[in-house]
DNA sequence: GTTGACCTTCCCATGATGGGAAGGTCTACA
DNA sequence: TGTAGACCTTCCCATCATGGGAAGGTCAAC
């Protein structure tokens, strides 16, 4: 199978074949004479592996790990699951994070009449001024890292 | 005031600041004889604008818009809304998506013994085992060429 | 006159992905 | 036999916001 084929069949662009060939995660493909890759089913298997876990949101890092998992047969599956379960803390902290940015966002902008006037709490609360009561200011300090989900593009 | 001033004041690094002010974000710094930035009250506003939106999560293209309506006094607070709005819609859109990854995962980790066996219902969904039905020594059989992944760690 | 805390610009790296150029290879078809 | 075009190859660039760090200038304190 060409590397267009192994895409096809697995739903990974050739591009990110290449991809994680380059950095390892897959192992270097066969090649023809001519210089082409050339993949095999157990090759497919692997990328359809990696196509699940990035679409449950895995990082790239922690498929390595599952892959490697995978194929060992010895495996603890108590590993597995630890990965898992920081993985889907991450998750949780990010979507904590942006529920609180969506949280402030929604009361702002409920109290924004969004109407041809200037006056408006959205920018009020941008700006510093201050608030007509309650301070909304929770919507989680550390905007660092919310926005990194992978199946997004 | 100089940038690390200024960084401390507003809450944006001063590698940031600069950053900014490349991207045309900030205006551009005033400078002293020495050469060193110089910023006073109004760009301090403006950064704390910048690190609240940030907060929010709003991206720095969005910020460039906010910013400008901020400053244009006949603005009308639709347009606010408008990016406000979208915004909302991203992350909504982007937390359902990470709350879809959640659920698959924890259903699957909670079918997941942890223990060292190798046995594992989440290996099993992302190797593309049929999921609740026999076929157990399936997966496990690739194992047999574990060593072949240059990616270890 | 040295130390050390600043400042400057410039380059590099991140993570996962796509775009695209320049050039090689193969197949189908006139 | 020639050629079109659908593939393939490698290499470089861009994203988005952020930080790290090098090499070198400036300034205040001791």
């Amino acid at each position: 199978m060409k590397i267009g084929e192994a895409a096809e069949a697995s739903g990974v662009s050739a591009k990110m074949i290449r991809y994680y060939e380059s950095i390892g995660l897959l192992a270097k493909a066969a090649r023809r004479d001519n210089g082409y890759r050339d993949y095999d089913a157990r090759d497919i298997h692997d990328l359809r592996f990696i196509k699940r876990a990035r679409t449950l949101g895995f990082s790239v890092e922690e498929i390595t790990r599952l892959l490697g998992l995978w194929r060992d047969a010895a495996r603890p599956s108590r590993e597995v699951k630890a990965i898992t379960a920081a993985h889907i803390e991450d998750l949780e902290a990010r979507i904590a994070e942006m529920q609180g940015m969506v949280s402030a966002l929604m009361h702002l902008a409920s109290h924004c009449h969004g109407n041809d006037r200037p006056d408006c709490p959205i920018l009020d609360e941008l700006g510093g001024a201050k608030p007509p009561q309650g301070r909304s200011a929770e919507a989680g300090r550390a905007a660092s890292k919310a926005s990194r989900s992978p199946a997004r593009g």
